[in-house]
DNA sequence: TAAGATAGTTGTATGTCGCAAGCAACTACT
DNA sequence: AGTAGTTGCTTGCGACATACAACTATCTTA
């Protein structure tokens, strides 16, 4: 199962995020393109970076200054959080959004061309059995903080 | 199908690398466990600098820079290639070569963990899908080189 | 044999990230 | 209320990863 290394060097690789977002037009490097994936939808109220910082499995300093750069890039924007005012509550703005939409096209179309001669069976099942490896790493990641 | 992502950065982290090596007493960054591992066993000659680069899909000085360190470290070892004063043949020193079984058995280990769950049925199935998606995308890497 | 290609190295810049240290604000305990 | 400890975020610093450009030595070819 040596795949698996495989497909994580080459889905980080520098050169392979950047053909793709230039190819949709976005300026934007990988660490920001993970923060700005993890600022959608989670419903009720804008994250903080602290939450941020856990949903990456990061630390806060490298969330911050990923932060400083996409303020000043214009997608993201910080609000003080009402009732601690130590925390900002972290959202996108409207071009922000727009990015990550157009980024999340791109990959999609990414994915869409390698799957190019699959079954409908096998990605719906490679789908899924993805999605469990994923959730079962994001859980290890979290449970061992304190290791 | 967010997956992709998230394990590919998942499995990138220093964090977890480090957590892992460390687990198996292996002293080693990312990028060298990387260059070990495409080191092994390619039966006829040791690979060359520009070889190991494309196998890779990283630049050539990324890969001169890595091997002075896993040199320095005894890992690795450079002979002159018969025929070609310019370029040197790469191969796994004993203790490179045990540095790196260690290193598969720790990653072979921490998969049995991630897995503990899966029927045997998942396990193959995502193996089988998993390596047919790692060799679309080198494909796919390999001969995107002149883009 | 001179022109161009190739193998490898070194120089330099950018990005990614962790740890340590710090400040401001919050919480708890007395 | 005051002090001690904790938490949220930031800044300082350093290590690693990797690209592009420029260089030397060697090889290939017309």
């Amino acid at each position: 199962m040596g795949g698996l290394s495989t497909i994580a060097q080459a889905v980080h690789q520098p050169r392979l995020h950047e053909r793709l977002l230039r190819a949709a037009g976005i300026r934007l490097d990988r660490a920001g393109a993970s923060l700005l994936a993890k600022l959608d939808g989670h419903g009720a109220e804008p994250p903080r970076v602290t939450a941020l910082a856990e949903r990456l499995s990061v630390d806060t300093p490298t969330v911050t200054r990923k932060l400083q750069q996409l303020e000043r890039l214009g997608l993201v924007a910080r609000s003080d959080d009402p009732g601690d005012k130590r925390a900002h509550r972290i959202r996108l703005t409207p071009r922000g959004r727009s990015t990550l939409a157009r980024l999340v096209t791109a990959r999609r179309a990414w994915l869409d061309q390698l799957l190019g001669g699959w079954s409908e069976e096998d990605r719906t099942t490679f789908a899924r059995l993805l999605e469990r490896f994923a959730s079962r790493l994001t859980e290890e990641l979290d449970g061992s903080h304190g290791d």
